[in-house]
DNA sequence: AATAGATGTTAATCTAGTTTAACTTCATTT
DNA sequence: AAATGAAGTTAAACTAGATTAACATCTATT
């Protein structure tokens, strides 16, 4: 069982003392999914927030006419969840799908609650994850309504450079919002530098 | 001086003893701006969480043709700031202008940092705030993503019914990611019910 | 009451991105 | 090695929404 990713990653925001790392270790568990299995779906209730050591997986929306639109992809040293479902425990709207063989670290909603009682420092960590994944979600807004799809391609490419290679293009092109087609033509203007 | 609407709102997520009122209030400041005054602008460092006693502000980002983009509306009841500036203490990416005479409560940055030690519960405070604005971010990239503009205008009109009248038609344009223009046709075709 | 400035409307023209559909390439299974 | 299917490309026709520009309305100030 790896903890390591989890505890430095937490170490980064708040220190926590050698008793306490036991008792979050102990309200853990770790979980292996394949390619392709569903952490979340939509309508289910989200029964965990989930820290990811290796894989990959993307949250997404199907919409009444089965449009897949993704919000948001997760990798190594992420957290991937419905946040909405988790954090009222009502029916999810989003999905959490594996791109790739995923490994990950999850707290059910009862132990995290739990934790915060016996831990209330990690009030402090999860307040500060979620104000940063906030201020991402609030420049993506701005990103979508101020630039080009060509220009939120590049920004893409630049702020996720190793992800591009570990999915597939029309997954890419749901995350930028466009249609696959037109992510092919974007492309193809880039090669021939229009 | 008014916190009787503060302490109510802070009251729905934690209990706080008198004593701890106490200290938190000995550690804000009231404020009153004029229509059109600026609590933040782009490039400035973001110094103060502000908490909506009346009135009604935008946050938008200014881009080099200088189009604004509205990424929220915020009113009484309610936070404003550039929380990306805020929390890193670095130059702010959004303006957050007044639209009607505002009155608000102000955390300075320092303050904040020394209330979250005094009274570590507002940890938990902050941080289910910060929960539910990121999911209803996420979730306004979905609709931008998935929803014709007219079902946006819609939406927004069931979400926020009493702020319409309040704020300017372009404003709200800018909010939904579409021209005064378009926006003047969709009510069009919507009285013609179309 | 006249002027100026901000806000809102209408309509013609234009364009970024969608839709549809046919084709290619590549990986997987038999 | 052939066959199936998923992923990606190309191109033509189409549309939601932008741009431009002229005009209308409303308000505040002198």
């Amino acid at each position: 069982m790896n903890h390591k990713p989890l505890l430095d990653y937490i170490n980064k925001y708040i220190n926590l003392t050698v008793e306490e790392e036991a008792i979050l270790l102990a309200k853990i568990v770790h979980r292996n999914y394949l390619k392709d299995q569903y952490i979340v779906q939509q309508g289910d209730i989200c029964k965990s927030a989930n820290f990811i050591i290796s894989g990959c997986t993307k949250t997404f929306y199907t919409n009444l006419e089965g449009q897949e639109h993704i919000v948001m992809f997760s990798i190594e040293d992420w957290w991937t969840s419905d946040l909405g479902s988790f954090i009222t425990q009502k029916p999810a709207d989003f999905n959490v799908q594996c791109i790739e063989r995923t490994q990950l670290i999850q707290f059910t909603y009862d132990n995290l609650e739990e934790l915060y009682i016996e831990i209330p420092k990690l009030e402090r960590l999860f307040r500060k994850i979620v104000e940063r994944a906030f201020v991402a979600s609030q420049k993506r807004i701005i990103r979508n309504f101020s630039l080009t799809a060509k220009e939120r391609y590049l920004i893409f490419k630049e702020n996720y450079p190793k992800i591009e290679q570990r999915i597939p293009q029309y997954m890419i092109a749901s995350y930028l919002g466009i249609t696959k087609e037109f992510l092919s033509k974007i492309k193809n203007q880039l090669i021939h530098n229009q």
